[in-house]
DNA sequence: AACAAAAGTTTCCAATAGGAAATTTTTGTT
DNA sequence: AACAAAAATTTCCTATTGGAAACTTTTGTT
């Protein structure tokens, strides 16, 4: 692999079109710069480009020159023809904010057991503390409803994806749902909520609060 | 949905896209519903919403109305003013009821695709709007970080689990590290990151954004 | 260096976005 | 129901986008 990516040796940010109305100040960043180094990236010229998107080989010089401001319409035909995504030409690489650069990684198993009758929990990520999210690989012990002595229920929102095997995902307002590996759910906790293995082996779960 | 991240492309995986767009199925998907959502959601009338983007209330009806597609700067004045996630304006919605009991099951790959050169995302639970949450599923086609033109950075906090495969976890602040079935990881995306496949096979994650 | 081909830019014009104001629809009150 | 006020839509017009083709610059070959 290369020693580094090409991006990080650019200085760039030069405030270009200076000329501009003061209005375009309010213009996010270079969409126009960006998509030419999407493009550059893909090896691709502007009249490939152009097939690929159904822009007109001028209309996308003017985008990457910022000489236009692309319709929406336009801004998506670009994001499908050159499989750009959105967030990418929208989130300000606000550099050197110095804040934000935590990191924690969890080695499969090396996570903190947290066992009860019903559910086996290993926490992951517990280095970090004061996460939005709460993350954990959970091993269903449980094989019947009557196991749960009353709705499991508290603040916020789950995600929930099976890992391994199949389970009854029963909540308190649906009628009780057989979920399969590579099924997930995203409900409200505040609802109750309880998960039966209905596989030979116990189902294994990711879940992640927030 | 929140964020998600991506990028660029290598020729192998062009077919996909290549023959999908003959022509341009342009539509992203109602923007204009979604700012009518997410203004109502804020009890604003189109005259304070006029006010908080600078737009007119004519321009912002004939959006929402979809009349016009508007140019890249309005959406941004939308953004901004309304302080819309731009990642919300392009997932799917589908509100349900009030709050507290919702539930959003996805079938194994039932999701939404939104492919991108180096990522093959997944979106999960797309039926539910307004989460915390942004889940989804990502097969990772990058082979070398040097098919990121640049970090992927974006707002908020992501946990990050390998379903199959290995890859390369890089991160702006920290060495690259490489991940198994199994590992996780919880980091800050305002700090650059990238995945990159090591595997024989792409490698498949869980993601998840708050 | 001269030329040809490829890539990129600019021009010109038809199509369309955006704003101000007029018009219509909705909401709330009596 | 009738009216007034508020909100939303439509109209009308100007400014800007987007496409085809002309034009310019770059690249590569002899």
């Amino acid at each position: 692999m290369s020693d580094e990516p090409h991006f990080l040796r650019e200085e760039k940010i030069e405030i270009a079109r200076a000329e501009g109305n003061a209005e375009a100040a309010v213009e996010p960043l270079q969409l126009g710069k960006r998509v030419r180094e999407i493009r550059l990236s893909q090896n691709l010229t502007l009249e490939e480009a152009s097939k690929r998107t159904g822009l007109a080989r001028s209309t996308l010089s003017k985008i990457e020159n910022e000489q236009i401001s692309p319709t929406f319409s336009a801004v998506n035909k670009l994001v499908k023809g050159l499989g750009i995504d959105m967030p990418q030409l929208f989130t300000q690489p606000k550099r050197s904010s110095g804040a934000g650069g935590r990191r924690d990684i969890t080695r499969c198993g090396e996570g903190t057991p947290h066992p009860t009758p019903t559910y086996e929990h290993e926490l992951l990520a517990t280095q970090l503390t004061s996460k939005k999210m709460v993350p954990f690989r959970t091993v269903v012990h449980a094989r019947s409803f009557d196991e749960y002595p009353e709705w499991v229920r508290h603040d916020g929102e789950e995600f929930l994806y099976v890992l391994k095997g199949s389970l009854l995902f029963y909540t308190e307002f649906y009628e009780p749902i057989e979920l399969f590996e590579g099924d997930s759910a995203y409900y409200d906790c505040e609802m109750g909520h309880a998960l039966v293995s209905t596989s030979e082996q116990d189902a294994e779960v990711i879940w992640v609060t927030a």
